[in-house]
DNA sequence: CCGCACCCGAACCGTACGGTACGGTTCACC
DNA sequence: GGTGAACCGTACCGTACGGTTCGGGTGCGG
């Protein structure tokens, strides 16, 4: 396997892989293709045409097919930002507007059709290959996410606007009432309803009720 | 395509397809094979290896391998059964017990390696075959299971136990409380933590945050 | 005993795709 | 101008797998 090819083994949480702007492209068109059609779209022949790169330079950078899959993953990852949480603890209302927001952001990007290519993906994969995509979305997806979730509770719990024993248990319940079971049904390839659409106001009522459970 | 492969539009939610004595053993074999190695190892020649029959009779049988799997996704779920509820809201206590056994009955269902391997394959199936296997998995799968629900969170409500506005989104809710982000967790590979695989106190958990909210 | 229906096992075919090899081009650097 | 690295495009190879065909075997009604 070349030096330049991806490994999980050598990925860092932190450090991202940095794939140069070439191969970044390449990851786009990969990722568009995933999206468009599914795994059984993306062939290496097929991204070498539509990249217009050679399937020489795409074994010599991924190392083979699994490899790419993986980096498409890996970069997809790192592309999500999530909203800063800078100094948002104010007062009762800003915080619980915090909140709503990072709620609704999670919706955004899990409901977003590159999230659930890439999770059809993964959990198409799950029992091959040692598993290597779904611990990959895991680690850079899931637990960062949850992680910044942790922390956000724990503020508010620092500041006596919440109440919880444990910060993970609470943010599973937050979890759970935002997406119920919207997020199984769109990955199975339901449409979402206009209401499920409306991040903005599923967001607003998972908190509401988040709030008559943990509400100090 | 022959008379005797399964064909979801002809296929009613109520009738079962009734495969042959035969045909439910090759399907159970099928079955093994998914769960065990995942889609890939779900091949026609591995199957009439394994399951001792012919290749022809499989495309006799189920038209060809898109049927096969549509046959097994609907063969499985037609197996699935959960506890009758009759005479369950003869009061508070043996109601809320009846909510907490339902949705014990729902996490073992969905966190079964079956149920897990089914949902893999439809979810990994979506944006092919026009999404037959995911529009079946939901009509034989979770519209039955809501459509059960949602009589039951009703009659809990003319009895005077629950309070909401609509079943669905009550039921929604509870799903939710239940389920969390583990669903997905599982369908991506990761091992349930000790506490998750204790679906009774995972559901007595639930419903009481869900009467928390919509108990009367 | 004959024919028919059903089925098994194995051989066979076509093709799609992962992976490799190679000639030709661009470009940076000396 | 020469040299080498990187890369594109294409042709090529091997194989796995979906799907078909065929010979033979078994049981059953007439």
């Amino acid at each position: 396997m070349p030096a330049a090819a991806f490994d999980i083994a050598t990925s860092r949480p932190d450090a991202a892989p940095e794939f140069s702007p070439r191969q970044q492209v390449v990851l786009q068109h990969a990722l568009k293709l995933l999206v468009e059609g599914g795994e059984k779209a993306l062939t290496t022949a097929g991204l070498a045409r539509t990249a217009s790169c050679s399937k020489e330079s795409l074994y010599k950078w991924f190392g083979d097919r699994d490899g790419l899959l993986a980096a498409v993953v890996a970069y997809q990852a790192s592309q999500v930002q999530f909203p800063s949480e800078a100094g948002a603890t104010a007062d009762a209302e800003t915080f619980r507007a915090h909140v709503a927001a990072f709620v609704e952001a999670l919706l955004g990007v899990l409901f977003s059709e590159t999230s659930l290519a890439l999770n059809r993906l993964s959990i198409g994969q799950s029992n091959t290959n040692s598993n290597r995509l779904g611990q990959l979305l895991l680690m850079r997806g899931k637990h960062m996410i949850s992680s910044r979730a942790r922390t956000m509770l724990e503020s508010g719990r620092r500041h006596g606007l919440l109440k919880f024993d444990h910060a993970e248990d609470a943010y599973q319940v937050l979890y759970g009432l935002a997406i119920r079971d919207v997020h199984v049904r769109l990955l199975l390839g339901e449409a979402a309803s206009p209401a499920e659409q409306d991040l903005k106001s599923q967001a607003e009522m998972a908190v509401d009720r988040f709030y008559q459970l943990f509400g100090a």
